[in-house]
DNA sequence: TCTGGTTGTAACCATAATTGTTACAACCGT
DNA sequence: ACGGTTGTAACAATTATGGTTACAACCAGA
């Protein structure tokens, strides 16, 4: 488990939820998201709360509670679940911080964070191609 | 700590034994780069060892050991570091299987895998454009 | 007003990744 | 033979991840 599936099952998660709705029903249940992803309840409510605070999906509580989308799949990107769910970089810098006295320890900071940045707005770029009606497309034609 | 810290501690110990090397010595120890890096030996010497098995480094044993670039920084890409010690995709699809009588539980893992495909490839590509040389070039110029 | 189902969140656990550390056999130039 | 270094195993400390239980807050409808 060296990756995480947080991006993946947000992303399940959203999908799930367009089609139910577009399938006519109002809301959809962290129990029943839960039981197509095959985990737990919980799960699903802890990627919704950001998804909900990042204002891509939308909760009702009390009864006939559940789920329901904030914005139409199709204008949603992997690059914006992404941002919702993960707050980290891909790559991190030395834990402890490499000899100053050095040559190399004092420049390699600076020169990898560069690199670093532009891999991630690679990455960035690259899920922001992406939205979540392209994945339901995907899934649709392969049924 | 989310992200791992393998491939700035690779790129800093290579690049220091190729600079070492342009300095007129023949090896550098595993004591020595750890100094710069500012963690133990035993953490430069398996990745080092991960280095030297990809064919980027050599090692030396016996009395006057150590370390040297089995290639000019000039011809390592980044890429190349990367790929001798990474084994693991930054995503992770689903840790239990979903529920495949569900059609999103079915399809969503296809779909998901081949925007990772993508998104990889995108990091590899920029890990690529990026040499040791290049690197070893900005430290000496912030210096 | 009460009931029942659901959200939101805290707390805890198991597992695994990451990094640091100690230890020691294997190696080899001098 | 000596002494310094590699190569690697073993173990510990810290953290991330995901699963689970628990429960207060919430609210539509009876």
């Amino acid at each position: 488990m060296s990756a995480n599936s947080r991006l993946t099952i947000a992303a399940h998660a959203l999908t799930w939820i367009g089609l139910y709705q577009r399938r006519g029903h109002e809301v959809a249940t962290s129990e029943q998201i839960a039981t197509s992803v095959n985990t737990n309840p919980v799960v699903i409510r802890r990627l919704l709360a950001k998804l909900s605070k990042a204002g891509l999906a939308d909760s009702r509580r009390g009864a006939g509670a559940g789920w329901m989308l904030a914005r139409d799949l199709a204008t949603i990107t992997l690059l914006d679940v992404y941002q919702a769910i993960e707050p980290g970089p891909v790559f991190a810098l030395h834990r402890a911080t490499p000899d100053p006295e050095c040559v190399v320890g004092h420049g390699i900071g600076p020169a990898m964070a560069a690199v670093y940045d532009d891999v991630e707005a690679a990455l960035r770029r690259e899920l922001g191609k992406t939205t979540l009606e392209d994945v339901l497309r995907d899934i649709l034609k392969a049924a």
